[in-house]
DNA sequence: CTAGCGAA
DNA sequence: TTCGCTAGC
């Protein structure tokens, strides 16, 4: 979820042609891509796909192709998964969570109408992310020999940080938070195909990536980093609630310019006002590692995969094999273009 | 979300 | 080739 700063972030969000991401490492938030594939890959009744034994596969088929795409376009993914919350954010999880519950009351009700569009959009909003499914995800990636680092706490804080470092090229999450985490570059819709459903309608759109800098939007806002973070803050985070109603993106700036923070504003309730150093500080100085390696040299387990996938998991074999297929080109493609890379610094 | 297929 | 639709598990 995060902070909304769509509005606050257009004019400075382009369009890019995933091809310019070629060779480039990009450090996607895996919780988020998780849980998208989650939410949109249903089948026409709203329920996810599942293996014969029940467990829910919606999330590998999205993790398995959509990867696949990336690699065999040339870009260098690396899943970056969450670890524990910090606690300011259980309250959202927790507030969440009742939104799944009602989410679920409805999607109910819907179906007792017969009316089954509403209780598919329901259905999604529905979707929960359990640690098996994560398991599950890790178990793939493992499989394919694809890099993965585990946060310590948050997965887009930690993807942020491998981004400044300069290890990763971009962040990749629909969220906004990562600018908050001070990722230099952030990729939203990061697909080969950019056809989406268009929520709540039977079309679709194009929606291509779009790669938002960091620097580029503080300089268009002319404000700093922190004066970002105290935005969004003002605006409602994960971490801390909207301390005034009536407040967007463009009376936030204001404020903020004239205050200094968003503690100082006037109006805001004593309990944000104590919470609030904390609340900075986790995007300031998040929990982060340097534990971890983004190797190259691991084989993929072909049998492995197509054991997993189709044998206990029930996926189609010759859909697996082929898409196994693209990958392995894929990364011999790279491998190559690394070659050539190493020759011609030589020259 | 993506692959694959038939229609335009 | 591109578009539109369906199936995937």
């Amino acid at each position: 979820m995060g902070v909304d700063l769509r509005e606050f972030v257009k004019p400075v969000a382009v369009e890019i042609d995933p091809r310019t991401l070629i060779k480039k490492v990009v450090a996607i938030d895996a919780y988020n891509a998780l849980y998208q594939f989650l939410a949109t890959i249903r089948q026409p009744n709203g329920e996810p796909f599942t293996a014969p034994d029940g467990r829910i596969t919606s999330h590998l088929i999205g993790l398995f192709y959509r990867t696949i795409n990336l690699v065999e376009m040339g870009i260098k993914p690396v899943y970056v998964f969450d670890g524990k919350p910090p606690e300011l954010k259980v309250k959202t999880l927790e507030k969440r969570r009742m939104i799944r519950e009602e989410a679920k009351r409805k999607r109910l009700s819907a179906m007792k109408r017969g009316n089954v569009e509403e209780a598919v959009k329901y259905a999604k909003q529905g979707a929960i992310l359990t640690r098996e499914l994560k398991e599950m995800a890790i178990k793939l990636l493992d499989l394919m020999a694809l890099p993965r680092v585990q946060a310590p706490s948050e997965g887009e804080a930690q993807a942020a940080y491998m981004a400044k470092k300069g290890d990763a090229y971009a962040s990749v999450s629909q969220d906004y938070d990562s600018l908050l985490f001070g990722t230099p570059r952030l990729i939203r819709n990061l697909s080969v195909t950019h056809k989406r459903k268009l929520p709540g309608k039977n079309e679709r759109v194009e929606v291509p990536p779009e790669l938002i800098e960091l620097q580029k939007l503080l300089k268009y806002r002319r404000i700093t980093h922190e004066q970002l973070i105290d935005i969004a803050i003002l605006l409602g985070t994960d971490y801390n609630e909207k301390p005034i109603k009536g407040i967007g993106p463009k009376r936030a700036i204001e404020l903020i310019r004239m205050y200094g923070s968003a503690d100082r504003v006037p109006g805001v309730p004593e309990r944000f006002k104590e919470i609030y150093p904390e609340v900075k500080r986790l995007f300031l100085e998040p929990e982060v590692t340097d534990d971890y390696k983004l190797d190259r040299d691991r084989q993929p387990d072909i049998e492995g995969i197509v054991k997993y996938l189709v044998d206990e998991l029930g996926f189609n074999e010759k859909r697996v094999r082929k898409a196994l297929e693209r990958y392995m080109k894929g990364r011999e493609k790279r491998k190559q273009q690394t070659i050539d890379d190493f020759l011609g610094g030589l020259i």
